[in-house]
DNA sequence: TAATTACCTAGTATTTTACTAAGTTATAAA
DNA sequence: TTTATAACTTAGTAAAATACTAGGTAATTA
């Protein structure tokens, strides 16, 4: 699993496409406004959003993007996924000494780890997200330790 | 949180001193062979780690590094954290225009994702992943879904 | 004293990130 | 039918991060 700013600005850009994205198509222009990311790169994160159908682009005027799919069914892990390429990790699968060496068991150690990391954001959704943006107060205005997803934080717990 | 390979590196580099650490301390050289890492991008590393007390070192012939503290003791959390040092996120406090704007809404969002999945990480320990990796057949000779972590899984579940 | 190993600093090739620039295509509205 | 809009595409690039090489110094053991 990755995880890097790349894949924060798309997650960002699906979420504001979430939440504005109720009565009509919305922008690359918009969200480049919205969140402060330049609109080339939005288009080239969107390029690969839109190759795993994540989402719907509509040309012309009074066009825009959509969610390719209900915001449910939008885990996070589809959007990092999509932006920052799942690598799979080095396993030596045979290939190199292994029977009696540390690399394979540490080697196989991190990729379950990883697996784990990934399992925990594929249940999470954009909806999810959404939610609970829409329960809360208007984000700036609430404390710090005041988090709108703690009841997330329960899954793990 | 950010999870790149570096944090990755990181992982695995402690995953192999808690494995070979139990009678007398492991050389960066050890590490670099093992992993297939260069010497000198994991004295950089350790150099972070050190600094987050999170291994000691001892020069010296018969040196090499120990576990900083109990391998419990001692979360994943902990160890990306001290390589890939934890970036706090862009969160618009009252310097922008806030109310209204979409902005701060996806920013505290995204803020609050990015704690559940470091809390989630600093649930796992290293001890965790050792026990494991001690009480499974070697990584190499088993198969792939059957993962030696599922039961760290159950806490996501 | 010599070998070993941590520890430190500087430089660098490669890759990734995030962007600018300059287009083309499709579509809605004029 | 023209024009404006906005998706879509490609190429290039500055800056940062990644992972490494090289060449040291300092502490400790044999």
């Amino acid at each position: 699993m990755r995880l890097s700013t790349k894949g924060r600005y798309a997650v960002t850009a699906m979420l504001d496409l979430a939440l504005n994205g109720q009565d009509g198509p919305v922008t690359l222009s918009d969200i480049s406004e919205n969140q402060g990311i330049s609109l080339s790169y939005l288009e080239q994160l969107f390029a690969a959003l839109r190759a795993k159908k994540l989402v719907r682009g509509v040309r012309g005027p009074g066009g825009g993007y959509f969610l390719g799919r209900e915001a449910d069914e939008i885990s996070i892990a589809n959007i990092i996924c999509a932006v920052d390429e799942w690598v799979e990790f080095t396993r030596c699968q045979g290939k190199e000494d292994c029977r009696g060496g540390q690399r394979c068991l540490t080697h196989s150690l991190w990729d379950d780890l990883s697996r784990q990391i990934y399992e925990f954001l594929e249940e999470i959704s954009l909806a999810d997200l959404v939610r609970r943006g829409q329960e809360a107060d208007h984000g700036c205005l609430k404390e710090k330790g005041d988090s709108i997803l703690d009841d997330i934080a329960g899954r793990a717990a």
